[in-house]
RNA sequence: GGAGGGGUGCCCGAGUGGUUAAAGGGAGCAGACUGUAAAUCUGCCGGCGAUGCCUACAAAGGUUCAAAUCCUUUCCCCUCCA
């Protein structure tokens, strides 16, 4: 069942690991689980808060999927029980507790979405409604009994929310708690996690031993970050990429990233070996170098991985035509417009621009105009007192990468 | 149950009767420079065919010529006491 080396085993899992409690454990246990046959069981456990995921998720999801490659069994613990209050982990205030149908929903497209990174035949999921609804209030103060609220504040999140006199709710204290009981109803061998998750992590080795259990092996891996090189990668800053991106999108996106995030995104993000990740490494320190070249690469290794090589290239293409020498793109979403608001044929170039949808107000298409943002067919206009013959196929260009073709119908 | 403190625009945060669509910062957007990078500079940053009008400072009422600012009630948060 298992073809490598414990060592080789080691290093392949170590790669990219920010924090791994503790090695020895990890090692011992892929020792045993050879002698035994038996593969590890390894959990990740997921808030089904946010349907869909990107690039940031993946860094853990792609962890997992290597102790797939090696044999260990993968387990998917749905959040759907403690969906419903939410993870506190850095929330400055309390989250909004899902309804189950929402939960469920939610659940079911991170399901269909996992198997863009993990193989879905190997993967085992599981919703921890499933013994976490069963337990009635004796099993939750027997759990409860195990920790204590000089613990739980020691979590930087509830310590900070408790100092800035912020509410933290009671049941919030039960995340942890049924996030590290999770463990112990499958009886993990190893979880995974982004580095924020350590608390929730370090309760389910607790737990475990508390319930009798040997303590999981504890993965942490470093939480990337968005677009803008400073946040971690999420849907509510809008700094991500989404593994649905459209291949021009993801490429986009990713040459927007900063220079110094290419490194680090080529190490969590693509499957490039140690020896060219140290190349890249070097051609980056040279100060002659322009980093632009690695980004392509980059981009291209990206929108692979989620599309495929064609894909990659006529990204490439694209963004080399639209960014690099001005061009208009090769698709432009067609806005319609109704002729029978057009007088005599025309339109006030303000209520135009609004029309396209790329602005949200019309006083925001006034502002942009005035900011000589805004080109229509190749020209440039920033007075407002303008009415316009609008005609089909119009190309309307906001900013450098907003565009829109008139339909007239 | 009692006493006190607090809720301002996407976020932080000033403002305690008029000159306040609300200082300052951050984020964001646009322009210049570029490599859809960073840094920097400039402008914008509630809505409306717009030198004005409307909506906004937790919610609802009230006082006043005039309220984010004063009063009442409600909701929410925090602290201390029980």
């Amino acid at each position: 069942m298992f073809f490598m080396e414990i060592n080789e085993q080691l290093e392949i899992l170590k790669r990219g690991v920010s924090d791994l409690i503790s090695e020895q454990e990890l090692k011992d246990k892929l020792i045993k689980a050879e002698k035994e046959g038996r593969p590890l069981k390894v959990k990740l456990g997921l808030d089904p808060t946010a349907p869909d995921i990107h690039l940031g998720h993946t860094v853990v999801l792609r962890k997992l999927k290597q102790f797939q490659d090696l044999g260990h069994e993968v387990y998917l613990v749905i959040g759907d029980f403690t969906g419903m209050i939410g993870d506190p982990t850095g929330k400055s205030e309390t989250r909004k507790q899902l309804t189950e149908a929402e939960v469920k929903e939610n659940a079911r497209t991170y399901q269909e979405q996992f198997s863009k990174v993990l193989d879905p035949e190997k993967t085992k999921v599981v919703f921890n409604g499933d013994w976490l609804g069963e337990m009635n209030f004796a099993d939750v103060l027997e759990l409860s009994a195990y920790y204590t609220v000089a613990r739980m504040l020691e979590r930087d999140d509830f310590s900070k929310r408790y100092q800035a006199e912020k509410p933290i709710g009671i049941h919030e204290f039960f995340y942890p708690l049924m996030q590290g009981y999770d463990s112990v109803a499958i009886e993990a061998d190893v979880e995974l996690g982004g580095t924020d998750q350590r608390f929730n992590l370090l309760v389910g080795r607790n737990l475990q031993k508390e319930y009798g259990q040997e303590a999981q092996v504890v993965v942490m891996m470093p939480l990337l970050e968005g677009l803008d090189g400073v946040n971690k990668m999420s849907k509510s800053l809008d700094n991500y990429i989404g593994v649905y991106d459209e291949p021009a999108d993801m490429y986009g996106k990713v040459m927007s990233i900063p220079d110094n995030m290419i490194l680090r995104y080529f190490e969590l993000l693509t499957d490039i070996s140690a020896s060219r990740l140290s190349e890249i490494k070097a051609k980056l320190a040279n100060d002659d170098f322009n980093p632009m070249q690695l980004k392509k690469e980059l981009a291209a290794e990206i929108v692979k991985i989620y599309h495929n090589d064609d894909a990659a290239s006529q990204a490439a293409a694209e963004f080399a035509n639209v960014f690099s020498e001005g061009n208009l793109p090769e698709d432009i979403p067609e806005v319609e417009i109704k002729s029978t608001d057009l007088k005599a044929g025309e339109l006030w170039i303000v209520k135009l621009v609004a029309a396209t949808g790329l602005v949200d107000s019309n006083s925001e298409a006034r502002r942009m105009i005035k900011q000589g943002a805004v080109t229509i067919n190749d020209q440039k206009y920033e007075k407002i007192n303008l009415d316009l013959k609008v005609e089909d196929n119009m190309i309307i260009q906001i900013g450098k990468r907003r565009f829109a073709k008139i339909k007239l119908v």
